[in-house]
DNA sequence: AAAACCACTTTACATAGGTCAAGAAATACT
DNA sequence: AGTATTTCTTGACCTATGTAAAGTGGTTTT
């Protein structure tokens, strides 16, 4: 439940229980229905989200228009546009629900005073944004050395719920490859 | 020459003159040879570097052992690894001097002390933070839409310095083709 | 229940880029 | 200077993935 998802998000050694209780206040709480946006390319962030249900994706148009899926954000998993909210400049990412979701936002202001008055939150906050780096550029790797159809093994095995509850085209793009390659590659998959 | 390194990196709307003075006092210069390490895989990171003159790359091996650069850190800029720095785990990456080179070094410890003392350090902070997010995520999007010789050419717009002084085995891993697919490249780029 | 639409699959064909192996050119080593 | 080593180029061939277009099945709209 609810509990739960602050505390494995804002799970820290510095962060105790009365700053939890401080943190967790400051959220609120939204319903969304599949395709409702969080962030629209154009527009600058003013808030991130925890995500208690259902499956969230960034993505960018390219110049051709085609979509591309740039990351998707699971169940207990922050949504955070990191680049807009924090350089205070228009976002070129797009953030939609793919499916029905809870999320939990927090304001800029508000967590700008956490940030700014709680080391623990500060602390905090850089390793998020570590971890997101290196997660970050371990895709970028992946995506060299890696061949398609094992990405999308690897994609299976550690985050199901996108395989799952995400269309074919989505995930395609977030693998970097057309969506009849993809079509290929699982039909390839049952046949073996 | 050096105070403009200074001035150039620590710039942001909130550090004054007098915060930048106490900043720089805390960096001290290194003098690196060719093919020297700043970080070696598996050590954790102490510090972080800003780059005077020279040339920088991170780098991985992958399962093959073909080492992987995943950054070039040219004259002006940062060379951190953020994910071990602010994480304090081990690092997966290696950091070298593609050229003789001069760095000034940051300690964990010291920037820590500023981090936490001087609110303009922490907006500062995370603010390069969430460039260095942007422009990783940025090279992810072009390697998935664009041509490997657009993706040259761009680099080569773009960071001229890196075109001249690294080796073409270390462009080709950078770009995310082989060594001979680059040398094609340059070869049908004379030509036309 | 038609019609229109959407998500996905399948086939045929094209091509960017990979692999491997052989040279050439440059650099470093003794 | 001469040898060894690394760096880069080139050619022949191969394969993973892209493109385009048609087909299938399911879902929504009217």
């Amino acid at each position: 439940m609810t509990a739960n998802l602050f505390q494995t998000l804002y799970n820290h050694p510095l962060i105790n229980s009365d700053n939890l209780q401080e943190i967790i206040s400051l959220h609120t709480k939204i319903v969304l229905q599949k395709n409702d946006f969080l962030l629209e390319e154009g527009k600058m962030a003013n808030a991130y989200f925890l995500v208690e249900a259902g499956l969230i994706r960034f993505y960018v148009n390219d110049f051709n228009g085609n979509e591309i899926t740039t990351q998707f954000i699971c169940e207990n998993e922050i949504a955070n546009e990191v680049s807009s909210l924090f350089q205070r400049i228009p976002s070129v990412q797009n953030i939609q629900a793919v499916t029905d979701a809870i999320v939990w936002k927090i304001d800029f202001n508000d967590f700008q005073h956490l940030y700014h008055s709680m080391e623990s939150v500060r602390e905090w906050g850089r390793e998020w944004m570590s971890a997101q780096l290196f997660q970050t550029q371990q895709r970028s790797i992946e995506m060299i050395t890696q061949s398609a159809s094992f990405r999308y093994l690897h994609l299976m095995e550690n985050r199901p719920q996108i395989i799952q509850q995400a269309p074919l085209k989505q995930i395609a793009s977030y693998l970097g490859i057309a969506d009849t390659s993809l079509s290929r590659i699982r039909k390839d998959l049952v046949s073996s």
